[in-house]
DNA sequence: TTAAATAGTACTAATTTGGTACACTTTAAT
DNA sequence: ATTAAAGTGTACCAAATTAGTACTATTTAA
């Protein structure tokens, strides 16, 4: 399984609900953690590094709290996600860095391991943080092969 | 990171290798080892679950190998993947199974999850194990907002 | 019959990840 | 000025996952 670690989980779960209530100016650590149901703790590292990471924008001292940096539409899930899991890349060899792999300098698939990892991350790219919000609808049909492939739908209602 | 498992990655390096010759009839787990400098007992391991997972087929006793259950073009970098590393989802939550998640009942944002998973493995659904082995060389140029994008295109050489 | 190969199971070690604790800084309200 | 509520930074520990290895059984061409 392709693994978005549990951090980077909470931390979409987090920025979602920010979103979801932009009418509230300022979210406090606290009450992010109460209303998502996750250890105060975790939040605030997490509302830590989304704030490093340039996606939130903080007000400190007593009355404090924090808000996005930009609007939902304007923030990707694959930035919310570089923020808290570093660059997406599958593995060590697809990253921009090199010298991680001893079998870099004649490994002949590295080139082709950066074209899946950018096929991942440019799905991602593509997927906003306000298109969470919406209420979209996952159904799947099947394909010429008979495989089980996603569609996805508006639905009317609004989910709860 | 979005992160895939060495093993997962250690898989495409076989199967690439695979399908990169697949002039030769069968190939030995202990040959395999060797043409990816990856220990044998890792390499026999992955061939194992590939032929499990019906990526591959066996013959067995001396002169025994495998090969391809299918052609590279039939064979999808997310299936070698799921039979790696079980199906691909980000998260608990995103997979058809049911009740691994407290918050399920109520959790207002499993269906995004789910729509963020299937991005994901869409992308990795049009990305066949013959691309893989094509000289395809990855660029960068940067989109309206001045981020880097990957751009893909084929180069005339073959690469080694 | 033998040797070379796959097939299956179980275990151990290493790494990564998740989570917590604590001390410091800032700032609105009194 | 003081206080209390909030964010900020660092360091550390525990748990879960993953990687890797060893060993045994089974199959089959020569």
């Amino acid at each position: 399984m392709i693994r978005l670690g549990k951090l980077a989980d909470y931390g979409l779960v987090l920025m979602t609900h920010i979103a979801r209530n932009h009418d509230r100016l300022l979210h406090t650590a606290r009450d992010l953690a109460l209303e998502s149901r996750l250890p105060l703790p975790t939040v605030s590292k997490l509302l830590k590094e989304l704030l490093q990471g340039g996606l939130l924008v903080s007000h400190r001292g007593i009355k404090g709290g924090y808000s996005l940096a930009r609007k939902p539409r304007e923030i990707s899930v694959a930035e919310i996600i570089a923020v808290l899991e570093g660059p997406i890349a599958l593995t060590e060899c697809s990253t921009d860095i090199s010298g991680l792999c001893d079998l870099e300098p004649c490994c002949p698939i590295k080139n082709n391991q950066r074209i899946i990892s950018q096929a991942v991350s440019g799905a991602l790219d593509k997927v906003m943080l306000s298109d969470l919000n919406q209420p979209l609808h996952l159904t799947t049909i099947r394909n010429a092969r008979g495989n089980l492939v996603p569609a996805i739908g508006f639905v009317s209602g609004r989910m709860q």
